[in-house]
DNA sequence: CTGAAAGCGCTTACAG
DNA sequence: CTGAAAGCGCTTACAG
């Protein structure tokens, strides 16, 4: 089957490939092209199933109508997720998304920036690798659309769509000092990230403001041994003197570590240690008990950087926009 | 800044940019190009950042190195973690993959297809929605390379890479037999899905072998109204007379729903019920007890898919493959 | 060993 | 109202 082109069309109808470019873009408006021609051109497209080539489209008018999405690790369900609302919104607004996987790699979000350069996105949403700054500057520089998501650099003069993660999670903290825990560890990342510092500096913020901070409650695990320093961590606080009476998980994968490892010690949660997570999770579902967690409106998210992207890529806008939703504590969600 | 192209280069150099093009490329083998020509066209493509546009090339060589993944519902944390896995592979490979969703839905799957191939997919892996026959057919008339992954239409002779289903779910419920069930439920979807209707098949097949097939025990939830139909449905079988001790879930998102359903009128799963379901999930490690499951080789799947549909590009094969996958029964995972 | 030319399938001034 | 021409950035015969 031979491919059809818009040159077909014109040939078949004896016309310019002009024309039914024309009249196939609805650019044929005020008497461009006489209705008789203009129906006979669209019928013929019709019959003969044609589809249009985008990238000769791309290649001549200079916008792809892609986006490049550059997510830290996608088989994170929180990412996940992300990813699909943005791929959602992007569609309904005519672009495409392509999406990279940096696995929180500095180097691979380098070569996934070029191999989506050359692809030729008209913009990046990206959940950025520690110490990615230079990249990011080098796009900017280069006035490529850029909006970070979940992640930014507060020294970076670049768009941005996070959550507040200092407040809410102060408050989740407090949530657990109110239910009367008196001796809460943290667990967190050792990462050069803002938003995840900002959460722990807020959870640290809550437990002086109470009397109750201690320095070594407050353990940092590494990502690239999520598990085993996740174990580590949990053994040191349950045995600790006095015991650990709440712990409050400020990343969803650490969320569920944490939870694993509590269950295989035989530690009955909301019982012998109160606990507080970072993200939903289906399994929270299908515990005997309920789990206070951190709900980000990651639809809300995905919307307003796809919104911010694409308002940029047309309107080629220069203003900077650092958008901080609020997230939520959602402290009794069992009987959903 | 203004793009580099070949040209920007070609004339930096005072050559022409066919020159550059297959230095570039690395086609400047037996003494096509001078050795120090080709050196100084390489060293100022790295000074400039020459990054090449596969856009044009692909308009020109007729080849995007792009794969069209259709997918019947990405929220799916099964069908994600296919696209996940299918990505990395493709990408390994040199092909980027453009992911569509049809959210199980034939117009929409219509749709999808034709804005991926407006986008120029060299293939496509599907897994198709239902009564897509006549859409699958077209692809293969006009000679596009196509693998379904996970379903399959057995009368249409198609690339497909299948798990046993019929001979696991088999297994599976002579499982709960072997454990002293005796009257046992199924739930699956009402669906004109060949491979649902397979794990159905192979269900009803072990219960008549061992004599406890009850026609009114299989029950079929629609994937529209899944947690309503699944609470009605778990709602008849704990109250049924004789009392039903053993229930087999046939997809993943019935078995998720189902053990909420089961969580919620208070039934103690492995001990008023024994149940076995379809597909690994994060909660059952949660759970205090274990719960049998099917554990497909997603990974595998998606090897093997992408394996099939790049040599059917690159080869124009015109052999059909159905590969059919092993599966494995998973009983005694708690201590994982 | 290197260059000039054609062409992939489009769109967009421009001319008439 | 419609067509001819140029050009987006590449690659690939072909010529020398």
């Amino acid at each position: 089957m031979k491919k059809i082109s818009l040159k077909t069309i014109a040939n078949e109808l004896g016309v310019s490939s002009a024309t039914v470019s024309l009249v196939l873009n609805g650019k044929d408006k005020n008497g461009r092209v006489s209705k008789e021609l203009s129906k006979k051109i669209l019928e013929k497209a019709a019959e003969l199933n044609y589809i249009p080539n985008t990238l000769a489209k791309s290649l001549k008018v200079g916008k792809s109508n892609t986006i490049g999405l550059i997510i830290a690790d996608i088989s994170n369900i929180f990412f996940g997720t992300l990813a699909l609302y943005i791929q959602n919104f992007a569609q309904q607004k005519g672009y495409t998304v392509i999406i990279g996987n940096t696995n929180e790699n500095l180097n691979e979000m380098e070569l996934v920036i070029n191999f989506l350069s050359s692809r030729q996105v008209d913009g990046f949403i990206i959940t950025p690798t520690e110490k990615s700054q230079d990249l990011l500057n080098k796009l900017t520089l280069n006035n490529i659309p850029l909006v970070l998501v979940d992640r930014t650099f507060p020294e970076l003069n670049v768009n941005s769509v996070m959550i507040n993660n200092y407040e809410i999670s102060y408050k989740a903290t407090e949530q657990l000092i109110k239910k009367g825990c008196k001796n809460i560890g943290v667990i967190s990342y050792k990462q050069d990230h803002y938003h995840v510092n900002e959460r722990k500096r807020g959870a640290i913020e809550a437990l002086k403001n109470f009397g109750i901070f201690y320095p070594e409650n407050i353990k940092e695990v590494r990502y690239n041994h999520l598990s085993e320093d996740i174990s580590e961590a949990i053994d040191k606080m349950i045995n600790n003197n006095p015991k650990i009476d709440g712990i409050f998980f400020t990343t969803n994968s650490i969320s569920i570590n944490g939870v694993k490892s509590l269950i295989k010690n035989n530690i009955v949660i909301q019982k012998d240690i109160q606990i507080t997570c970072f993200d939903e999770n289906d399994a929270f579902y299908i515990l005997p008990y309920s789990i206070p967690f951190i709900k980000q409106p990651i639809k809300e998210i995905a919307r307003r950087a796809t919104d911010m992207l694409i308002e940029q890529i047309e309107d080629k806008k220069n203003e900077v926009n650092r958008i901080v939703l609020d997230s939520e504590l959602v402290v009794n969600d069992l009987n959903n």
